[in-house]
RNA sequence: GGGCGCAUGGCCUAGCCUGGAUAGGGCAACAGCCUCCUAAGCUGUAGAUCAGGGGUCCAAAUCCCCUUGCGCCCGCCA
């Protein structure tokens, strides 16, 4: 099976040979001059290249089997490969392995960390971000083969959590996520007048990291209802985790203690700290208590027992920490695995930036409730014909789908300024468009017979363009995993899923005559295939129905 | 003050790493398309000094430098 990737390979390798080219000036056109554009400046300005070299490279690139033509036209030579040969690749996988591409399996295992957020409160749509970016990391890097784990790093330790066992014990009231939070809030107001409060905070930590049963206890209980709340918000969007490592299980095993004495940490007030190249890093407190960049080594290493790339999703603010872990780790620790740091900009309302101890948040529960009221008013208009649980779950699924894509499509590193309007949007470049089109896409083949055995190859434009797009599925899915940049995918889908409402505008499935029939009726299962393979990686799930 | 990131039509966004053919989409606007597989769709029109300036190059949205604006960081917080 040759795949994008390969055929790009082998053309870059034919002209390759008769003159050093980069393999960059080999490279998929999408601006409809062909399917691979070679380019060829260099060799023209050179003294030995000029005509007769390129009429030979055109020759060879003519002469393979899945090329259609290729020519030369000013400093390109535009490569047209057979729709044909695109067809058949895809088609035969789907039709004998039940999926496209088959071909993807990596040795590594990965531990991809996200979310980690202190369980000090619900989670806001600026954390959800982490989630959401990480969660489509880990489906890709699965989807790409690798074995890959899911890791929620609890922190249970550190000063925020013990403010909010603190304000717990000062104020009382019930172990739920509402009265915890209120007094969490309460606790940081009036800490601003009274002083005593974070004396009585830093004797907390102390009892916690001394094992102070009554404390860890109560701590950890808070902590778990916390978290539950969190985990189950993003276990409606599909987000789940395989583990949950809490950083008081590394302080009690002595794991971090471990670390503290293998670095050559020098004292300040009996603070102990490592220098790094422009900076001192405190790793514990003038009371011996450890600070989170010592817990974080510990978890690293952690990590790197059981996995040889290590991805870690976090907020930009988190860069210096990063980079100073990243030196510790590989120049001090002499750490060999991979470790990769992808950093997302914040979310921000039109009022501001969100502070869950200020209260002015936005929650990911309140988005994805109010995107279900949206989904449900708009599916009961278009649907009445169906039952109200069916409308129901119709609506559920488009919600959850329809907030992470408007999160996922905006890469990374760019800000995002939330706007309800915007997310609530159903229209193209969201979600529901691209599930639509499953529908559309289902609704043929549950009307349709069993096509014949056979099929031609007399496709339409339309028909053309879409096996192109489904059959560069793989190129797109490589990048995605190899660059880790999940929003790639949602690039990718909207460009294919508007190559079928092309097709599904121009070219008639029932009722065209038996090779037709047969050829669009494959057509159009496999690209149900491959949309909700797609979709799946970014956390869309497809219905059958909408 | 130092460091990191971002800047693309009225609004949102792709492309930048790896420089090359008319800068792709979408929203909003305007004009159309349902006796035909779901109109959450499709077609067309209009709209861009790719923040500004300089440099490198046969060629710059893309690489380099400067400036401006915005975000983030510079804790014995995380």
């Amino acid at each position: 099976m040759l795949l994008f990737q390969d055929l790009r390979k082998a053309i870059y390798e034919i002209v390759n040979e008769k003159f050093r080219i980069s393999e960059n000036d080999v490279y998929l056109d999408d601006t409809g001059h062909s399917d691979i554009t070679v380019r060829i400046f260099r060799i023209l300005k050179s003294p030995d290249g000029g005509e007769g070299i390129i009429d030979e490279i055109v020759g060879s690139i003519s002469g393979k089997e899945y090329v259609e033509k290729a020519v030369s036209e000013g400093g390109y030579i535009n490569v047209w490969i057979k729709r044909s040969y695109m067809l058949r690749e895809v088609i035969e996988s789907i039709e004998k392995k039940g999926i496209y591409p088959d071909v993807f399996q990596e040795a590594d295992r990965v531990s991809v960390e996200h979310t980690s957020a202190n369980p000090t409160g619900p989670l806001h749509i600026g954390r959800a971000r982490n989630s959401i970016i990480g969660d489509s990391v880990y489906r890709i890097l699965t989807r790409y083969g690798y074995r890959t784990t899911r890791q929620y790093f609890v922190n249970d330790s550190g000063k925020q959590m013990i403010s909010l066992y603190t304000a717990y014990i000062r104020y009382g009231g019930p172990i739920t996520i509402d009265n915890l939070l209120e007094n969490y809030q309460r606790i940081y107001r009036e800490m601003e007048t009274d002083p005593s409060i974070e004396k009585e905070i830093e004797r907390n930590i102390e009892r916690y990291e001394n094992a102070d049963p009554e404390v860890y206890e109560t701590l950890r209980k808070i902590a778990g209802v916390m978290l539950d709340g969190i985990a189950s918000t993003l276990k409606r969007i599909g987000i789940e985790f395989d583990e949950f490592d809490w950083e008081s299980d590394l302080l009690r095993d002595g794991s971090v203690k471990k670390i503290i004495d293998m670095l050559q940490t020098k004292e300040e007030d009996g603070a102990r700290y490592i220098e790094i190249p422009g900076k001192k890093i405190f790793l514990t407190r003038k009371d011996g208590t450890t600070l989170y960049f010592a817990r974080d080594i510990a978890y690293h290493l952690f990590k790197a027992e059981n996995s040889e790339w290590i991805i870690d999703v976090l907020g930009e603010d988190h860069k210096d920490h990063a980079k100073s872990l990243d030196h510790v780790l590989k120049q001090m620790l002499k750490l060999e695995n991979r470790i990769s740091f992808m950093y997302y900009s914040f979310i921000t309302l039109e009022t501001g930036k969100m502070s869950t101890r200020r209260g002015n948040i936005v929650t990911l529960q309140d988005l994805v409730d109010r995107t279900y009221e949206e989904a449900l008013k708009i599916v009961n208009e278009k649907r009445p014909d169906l039952s109200e649980d069916d409308r129901r779950k119709i609506a559920e699924v488009i919600a959850t789908s329809a907030v992470r894509y408007s999160i996922i499509r905006v890469s990374a590193p760019k800000a995002i300024t939330f706007r309800w309007d915007e997310a609530l949007n159903f229209e193209a470049n969201s979600a529901p468009f691209i599930m639509y089109s499953h529908a559309r896409a289902t609704s043929i083949l549950e009307k349709a017979e069993e096509p014949g055995d056979k099929y031609d190859f007399n496709m339409d434009p339309e028909e053309a363009e879409l096996v192109k797009a489904m059959y560069v599925y793989p190129y797109y899915l490589m990048d995605a995993a190899l660059d880790l940049k999940p929003d790639l995918i949602a690039t990718y889908l909207i460009s294919l899923v508007q190559k079928f409402n092309d097709f599904y505008g121009a070219c008639r499935v029932i009722g065209t005559d038996p090779m037709t029939y047969s050829r669009r009726i494959r057509i159009v299962k496999a690209y149900r295939q491959i949309l909700s393979d797609a979709g799946s990686l970014i956390g869309i799930r497809m219905l059958d129905q909408m």
